[in-house]
DNA sequence: CGGCCAATTGATTAAACTCAATCTGCGTGG
DNA sequence: CCACGCAGATTGAGTTTAATCAATTGGCCG
């Protein structure tokens, strides 16, 4: 298969999620995306509000998600929640599973969930195989920390008002990078009670901190929909900083 | 080469920590152990309060932490800081630095620091001529990522003790991977301030909390030292769970 | 219609922040 | 040797933010 230029093997919107998350940062050759393609033929489903990946339990499996968002957390003994992180379609989970067969988060299903479950000795076959797909892995490896480190500093440094704008920034930024019409509406699955857990506060204060962003216009709110109505704007009071999710520089 | 028992090769004392961090892990063969140190030649002083690495500037080489504390933070506009995470000893920053060549975080010497400055391409060349090792980084990937999975739970969902204890508890286990005498001391060179923001609260309330805990026994402290006085009861009380930082299940 | 989950609002309490001093140990220059 | 300055630690007082407790409302589904 002879290299073409860039466009010829832009991936179709028809593509997997993580064939266009890897399309949009690199060009992926046919067999490339082929490989990624067949990947992700061991599907499963999970109904919302399950758990898939338990804390403390044997993690033997890698997911990737094809449809719908999951919920990284954490439980405490006295049943307070923390929810590390967000997994979007194209996101994995368990990509180091290799190498700590046990759980350090639960997982669960926000929405009604499509997942490829991915034999993780196929991770290392990436590696000897697949150069540029290894990249791309990397790349997501060191795209998730970045973004487990903005939650660091939603958590521990912005006001109420600020964590949510921040995140739902992140959000916004790394929904377009799947899809391309991106208008500033945010899809989001989760409940007030979920924004708490993530945004370290309590449900009472969640609900009159986003009551205050809609009252000065910033978003506009409704049924899982959230507009957001002055993107600069927001970046400013948040602090955001989309330099965290960009892709390769290169 | 031939291969020995385990206790052949056991790193000695005087190896890097990088080296006696990895063996503490998995066995490395000689030959693995000498890469291993030849890649830490390169090495380079930073003065305690300097940043050897700065947010959104470029980023082209991977560092290993040889001697000394480093600690990774983000600076917002208005100066309040956000530390991440520290680096001790054996720790690598920028390891995925061939695919992300912005920092997305600045690192500063919290000691004088000495410094292993590695070309990003030998991290390339780990994976296909030292697979061990490779295997390796990925469990300091994993591991590093539950070690900021954690640092979001204090932020999130910890009161202001509960984070002090959980931190100290994280910093005391980090250490005793490296070094064997694991008595209750902790030696840590940052000042309040830098308790402070790492913590998520203010400098006056990160006194306040310090001196509860030290009211109740719990820690006693000196010049730059804090003995974890009852080690069960502060795990009890901060909810730490040692399994994030554990080594490989296999 | 009843039940349930999510969202909203009010009132009170508790945790943490800010501002402002003071204190302490340490090094340095006179 | 001592006064001075400085960084870090400590304490007090008042304010703000956010948590908690307690209802109430709104939609949706069986």
């Amino acid at each position: 298969m002879q290299k073409g230029i860039a466009t010829d093997f832009k991936p179709a919107e028809t593509s997997s999620p993580l064939v266009r998350k890897l399309g949009a940062l690199c060009l992926l050759s046919e067999e490339e995306i082929d490989f990624l393609e067949g990947l992700q033929n061991n599907t499963l489903k999970v109904d919302r509000g399950l758990d898939f990946i338990e804390e403390g339990g044997d993690l033997r499996t890698t997911f990737i998600v094809i449809e719908g968002w999951a919920a990284r957390y954490c439980l405490l003994s006295d049943g307070r929640r923390q929810i590390l992180s967000y997994a979007l379609p194209g996101d994995i989970l368990g990509l180091h599973v290799n190498f700590r067969a046990t759980a350090t988060y639960s997982a669960s299903a926000l929405t009604p969930l499509k997942l490829a479950a991915v034999d993780p000795r196929r991770i290392i076959e990436i590696s000897q195989k697949f150069p540029i797909i290894a990249s791309g892995l990397s790349w997501c490896t060191a795209r998730e920390y970045a973004i487990l480190g903005d939650q660091a500093i939603r958590l521990g440094r912005l006001s109420a008002r600020q964590r949510l704008a921040h995140l739902f920034l992140e959000l916004w930024h790394r929904l377009n990078l799947l899809k391309s019409n991106n208008d500033n509406w945010l899809e989001i699955p989760m409940t007030q009670r979920d924004l708490a857990d993530t945004l370290g506060m309590s449900l009472v204060h969640t609900n009159r901190s986003l009551k205050s962003l809609r009252d000065v216009d910033l978003i506009s709110v409704t049924k899982n929909q959230v507009r957001l109505n002055d993107i600069k704007a927001l970046i400013e009071l948040s602090e955001f900083n989309a330099e965290h999710l960009r892709e390769f520089r290169v």
